[in-house]
DNA sequence: TAATAATCGAGACGGTACGTCGCGTCTTCTG
DNA sequence: CAGAAGACGCGACGTACCGTCTCGATTATTA
């Protein structure tokens, strides 16, 4: 994972679902007081919740202001974050670390897939990946880490695992359903059934970052993909 | 483009758009009077062949040693290539630029669409994609190169401004042909058809490097495509 | 003075001048009403004697190792010692004073003068440093200390001004007494004189320290400077 | 020595008298226009000259403006003299190199004996030492440079190697001759006569620099010495 | 006995400097 | 004049210490 050290010694960090989040504040927050932690002693002065935050906004800052992602040193995030260089590697083993953390602290949860029709999950989890698509050409952040985001490897390997791929699983589970129920022939190879769906909004979003993005697009591509492109009369 | 001047005469060029060897058309006026000569009588010493030879040649070699992309800096490169830092320079205004030079020196031409029938033309063209990707994985440049190249910008543009926008746009006449032809649906988006067509393989070769790209799997997600996912009796 | 604060009671603090312990005084005055009691009834946690031991303990032991001075910071005193940086902070205010407060603890007595004569108690004076100039040549603490004090201006200064000054001021003495008893040529500054008898063992154990300083030197320069270089007969 | 690089290669590096100075430049002029030396053929760039003067120039403005030499850091010279600090490591190994070589630089030659006496000998090389010693209270880089030169235990060991040691071969010589030619007693040990000389104005000089270091000192410790302390009727 | 208070080890914190590396430009000599 | 060699100013790298500051835990005195 990407987060150095921290991070609470009871969280199992199962890298399954998206709840991973060792993030320690973050999922400080979210499993609630947790009082009765099997917190083990911490010793010294404990890490400021301050520091990410200030290193958070310093990158956005200066993403805002239109300085491109490659120009992002540790250096000059410390800087202008008004923190101690030592202090961003005692969190982060380097800068894709950090943008990994940042990227994760925005992005919205799993989709809640209603169940209804095998149809509508994938209604669903088509759209949900539009809408990702096209907050990364609306939210600065997201607009400006997404659009070089392929100049770190490792910032998008750790994205596609933290990210991308429970998702995924979510779409292959869901076209099993279909073949289990009859709606999706069950001749064919459930990755290949999953990518032949996903593929076209993955095309859109993230190799041809300037195509067209409409809403209704991820129920037509479902509505096309199982209807095939053979006229009908 | 990418190169800084003259480009090899002998290599085609293919692709027009953005006026191809710009700078060196440039260069070619402030050089002198030129004689109307096209290649106008360069004086002093003319440029070395061996340079982008040499140079080439010491950035294969790296990568085959397992230095990563990202370690493969312009000093490096001349350091190993036995050529003096200012000569890169003077031919490639950067990393970028040389890559993406030496990217499309090992690039296969365009497919041959064969146009018996607008099915057998799709396959071919999603074949040539399929077989990139297979390339990307047993070239050891491309390998190597294609591997890490999202960490460039602008070296992932220009493959795509270069490469893959060209055969896009076959992909799309091709389309267009079928729907005039009664072949596909044209009750449909050129663009949206041929993102579906493609969608998948691309997906498979750029964002999933891992995935099968067996062989049959472009006339298979063609077919698949064509007829849907409904299930036929 | 070096220390920062309470000073062990029980050291005697020979070296009168500077006014001993001066911040203690001054922390005792702040304490609060004091009771009338020198040592005024400290609250809280008292200092443990053991950190010091600890610390010179480290100090000795890897000067001992054959670390160099320069290399001794005080983060790694402390990491050496199991002492917590803030605890040496508390009792020296830098390297330099913890130094001293060392050295002077490894510093002999001033030598004893017999009285007897003037051209004894010369020999007596200059006998005790050579001593201490063969001693920075046996103690492996002393050693290293010494060989790199003048790493340490401050270090040199207050060693100077504690140590050396002192027994300058005993040579003054001495010199006096022996032009008003008649020994020594009463027409020369006594200053000048007390240099020309230490000049040369200083010069030796300081500047040079190669320079051999064996049993009987401080005799024969006491010998030599009265009788004077010019041949007799 | 100190030099890191450069020098010219054909110079022999004697390390015995003052006239080693592998500066380069320094040598240059002063062996002469050097047209048929054996230069071989620098390649590249050459070094350029006025790095050196701004980073003298530059160290000695920071010390005229009372900065310890202590806070001379490699950093704070470099973006003071406005020159990269990879330029300086480039000819320097360290602070101590660079020091020692500003010292030599406005180091003053080594007296020229006139012979005529012995005695008038030993007065000039006192006299050479007493003026060094003054010029360090004067010359405000002398003063600073040698007021904490302890510091650096490098600077302290080469400076003496390069200075104070020829010089004290010069005092071992004279006093030999005195011995040959009968103005000293011929039965003490050479270096022990010289020491007797030399310590008091070294003392005065070096260990306590405040010390008095007037005209005629010189003088008056040759004869003081020579005549010894016991009272003359 | 309980409250108070200074100490302890530990280590995070904002800084500064370290010595190295790469950038893109420049300046020299050689072919 | 191109080319290699390499110096140059610049700025970032990741590490080490600086001296200060919190922490929880410990250990005295005082109430």
């Amino acid at each position: 994972m990407s987060r150095q050290d921290g991070g609470t010694p009871g969280t199992p960090e199962t890298h399954d679902d998206g709840a991973a989040t060792p993030t320690g504040a973050a999922t400080g927050a979210l499993t609630g007081p947790a009082t009765g932690a099997p917190t083990g002693a911490r010793r010294g002065r404990p890490r400021s919740e301050g520091v990410e935050r200030a290193v958070f906004d310093a990158v956005v800052g200066l993403l805002d202001e239109g300085v491109p992602l490659a120009e992002l040193s540790i250096e000059r995030i410390a800087r202008t974050a008004g923190v101690g260089k030592a202090t961003i590697y005692r969190r982060w083993t380097g800068k894709e670390e950090l943008f990994v953390d940042l990227l994760r602290s925005v992005e919205p949860p799993d989709p809640v897939l209603p169940g209804t029709s095998v149809r509508g999950d994938l209604v669903v989890l088509l759209e949900s990946l539009r809408e990702r698509g096209v907050a990364k050409r609306t939210s600065s952040l997201l607009h400006n880490v997404f659009a070089q985001m392929q100049l770190y490897p490792r910032l998008w390997e750790v994205y596609h695992h933290t990210v991308i791929e429970p998702r995924r699983r979510l779409g292959l589970d869901t076209v099993r359903r279909g073949m289990d129920q009859g709606e999706i022939r069950d001749d064919l190879d459930i990755e290949f059934v999953n990518d032949l769906l996903t593929g076209p909004l993955l095309l859109r979003t993230v190799i041809r970052p300037g195509a067209s993005l409409e809403p209704g697009l991820a129920e037509r591509v479902v509505d096309t993909v199982m209807e095939g492109l053979r006229p009908r009369d």
